[in-house]
DNA sequence: GGGATCCTCCCCCGTAAGGGGGAGATTGAA
DNA sequence: TTCAATCTCCCCCTTACGGGGGAGGATCCC
């Protein structure tokens, strides 16, 4: 059972390059190439492969256009590969969220291609080692951040953590009094405590506090209406 | 000028394994090996190797607390890489914290192992496919979220969307009207038309609204004192 | 026993917030 | 031109909020 793969760039040369590439390992079978966005859709409804190799830079619709459009209405399991010729800060995020599994200089050596090939075809995923590097950055200082705020946290008492959650839902004083079976007064003076060691000015700082401490994260509740 | 490394691994044949593997290469010197957390720091400070081979688990102090410290306290550029033997949901966002430059598994092929130590040498950053899926997952999601709850907003005026992402860091009515030239009357006029729309109750859940719709983000802002 | 901390609740008071309702100016589309 | 939307600002009114300050009971520790 080999791979099928279908290459997408506008330069034919390139094109034949890597379909050549490819086409001589055993496991890989290359079974459609395009020129254009368009015809990637296309050549992806007819000849449904398992790995598209997607240059970004086309004429007639881009390639991450193509991959998001490809990813949403393909009803077997496709993967993306995008190659690009430069370190592409900007396009990297679209890319990911359009669905791409991997991201790739062209400049890598031939058998690296092939066994990303091969690492995207088994589910894995993969990207060029800078803009790793870059995910990795965002990613660590974010979990840093986390941490830092949760020291503040620690001077709060258990039930002062308690009502800083609840400020945190949109609850107002009368609701948390409610929640937590206690008197209005009880939760004007948590209140009042949580704002005096937490510097801050009213609840509503409280609730920017809370997200960005990363007590709560966005899509731990409900809001909507 | 080659590339030093240090392997750290409690167990002598594995680490052996990959420093007859390295130490093979032209462009590779093995300068220390390690087979506690403990060790690894202390060769980390005599040999200064430009990049760490590094297990998680080991007897006295494991290699993620090893990474951190070294990471923390090297004034030269070191880079480590992290081995594990299976796929460590938990373990990744840890490494990533403690400042590792990589995360491949044990079953990785020899020249892969090779060029996985080229690339954190040059800077770059490198992940097991599997690790690299999860992240891309999580964070297409994120900025899916971003779009999906954009609809509602698209109800808001652009001074409202103004005012409410005032309202999202924490700002009162007055202040609020100072930054946007306007007065404070205008601000409680705009306010009240923003509740009304979104169906809430008052700026309070306004914020939370602004986080959960992904309209602001953690990370976005500065709470810190 | 005496502190210390925490949770509970009380009173007073000033103010920011939000609802209701209205109004003038500008802009752009019908 | 007329109409709708937007942005601006005004008044009145009620209420929730937060500060200041205090106090009783429980628990734990020295």
């Amino acid at each position: 059972m080999s791979i099928r793969i279908a290459v997408v760039d506008d330069q034919a040369l390139v094109r034949g390059g890597f379909a050549m590439v490819l086409g001589h390992q055993d496991d890989i079978e290359v079974v459609a190439e395009a020129g254009t966005g368009l015809a990637a859709i296309e050549a992806a409804r007819t000849h449904r492969p398992d790995v598209i190799l997607m240059d970004i830079r086309m004429p007639e619709m881009d390639g991450l256009e193509a991959t998001s459009r490809i990813v949403e209405e393909a009803d077997w399991p496709v993967r993306v590969l995008i190659l690009t010729t430069f370190d592409p800060d900007e396009y990297v995020y679209k890319a990911l969220r359009a669905g791409a599994s991997g991201f790739v200089l062209k400049d890598i050596p031939p058998e690296e291609l092939v066994t990303a090939v091969r690492t995207v075809a088994s589910g894995g995923a993969l990207l060029a080692p800078s803009i790793t590097r870059r995910l990795i950055g965002q990613f660590a200082e974010r979990l840093a951040i986390d941490t830092r705020m949760s020291l503040r946290l620690e001077r709060l008492t258990n039930r002062e953590h308690e009502v800083l959650m609840a400020i945190a839902r949109g609850l107002n004083n009368t609701e948390i009094s409610e929640e937590l079976f206690i008197g209005a007064a009880t939760v004007k003076s948590h209140v009042s405590s949580i704002l005096a060691k937490l510097g801050l000015r009213d609840r509503v700082q409280a609730v920017v506090f809370a997200y960005e401490s990363g007590l709560v994260e966005a899509g731990d509740q409900d809001i909507g209406h």
